[in-house]
DNA sequence: CCAATGTATAGCTTCTTGCTTATATAAGCG
DNA sequence: CGCTTATATAAGCAAGAAGCTATACATTGG
């Protein structure tokens, strides 16, 4: 299962949320998303399995419960992944000013006229800016 | 559909990855995923769609093509998200400094005799660190 | 050892999704 | 115009995921 799949679900998106605050045994995570998603506890049971086996959460026993912990690992690649788009968001300043001083006129320019569409979204003309000028 | 169930899909991560280069048409599209993943024009027309309506894409007619773009609006969302986690790989300077002089060598004391266990990972005993100290 | 509590698994059902083939729409061209 | 090319939609099917109930397993306290 790959991890944006993993991350698919609202369940398991929130119950990392409650990890995200410390450690946390099932039982208490299965009351909390019980409560807000009306699951029962082998539903939320399976969710931890899946967080479990893709690496987003690791289990500690302590006693009869188990005690659930945020493993960031998998996050992190999505992070990676996600990385290739920020410059859509986050332009490096020459780019910004490139933008700025050229690509705004000229998009402005074929514009001219035509009546408001998607087109005027920045990146629908936007070439990667190239990251070592 | 949720955003991440929108990047779910193998097909529709690489179909903006293409995007993430420039404009493309639907038929160039078409072709490079066929490729790559032995899958029919309906299906990657389907992809498109879905990215579409979910914001992940802009469409402009040109001719009898269609052009799609890259739309970063809900990839940055999802950035926003993943925010709540970035800490756990990317603690703040104070923060990791408090980690340094306390937290590693406290841990260590704690499992000092114990067998190699999930109990290694740091965010295992990770407190989220005040974000204003 | 037994019962109680905490947690996980099994087996089943239902809903969703991602394909496929076939067909519709739409623009360009002779 | 009618044909071709580019793209989208429709209908149907198969696989997978998420939920449920029932039950198994494990730790602990009496």
């Amino acid at each position: 299962m790959h991890a944006f799949d993993v991350l698919g679900d609202p369940v398991r998106r929130r119950i990392l949320e409650l990890l995200a605050d410390g450690e946390m045994s099932s039982g208490a995570v299965s009351e909390v998303i019980g409560d807000e998603f009306g699951i029962s506890q082998p539903g939320v049971s399976q969710h931890l399995k899946v967080l479990r086996e893709n690496g987003f959460a690791t289990v500690r026993p302590e006693g009869t419960r188990r005690l659930y912990a945020v493993n960031s690992e998998p996050l992190r690649d999505i992070d990676a992944w996600l990385g290739q788009f920020r410059r859509f968001w986050t332009p490096h300043l020459d780019a910004l000013a490139t933008e700025l001083a050229r690509g705004k006129r000229e998009r402005r320019r074929r514009e001219a006229g035509r009546d408001k569409t998607a087109g005027d979204r920045a990146e629908n003309q936007a070439r990667p800016p190239r990251s070592k000028p």
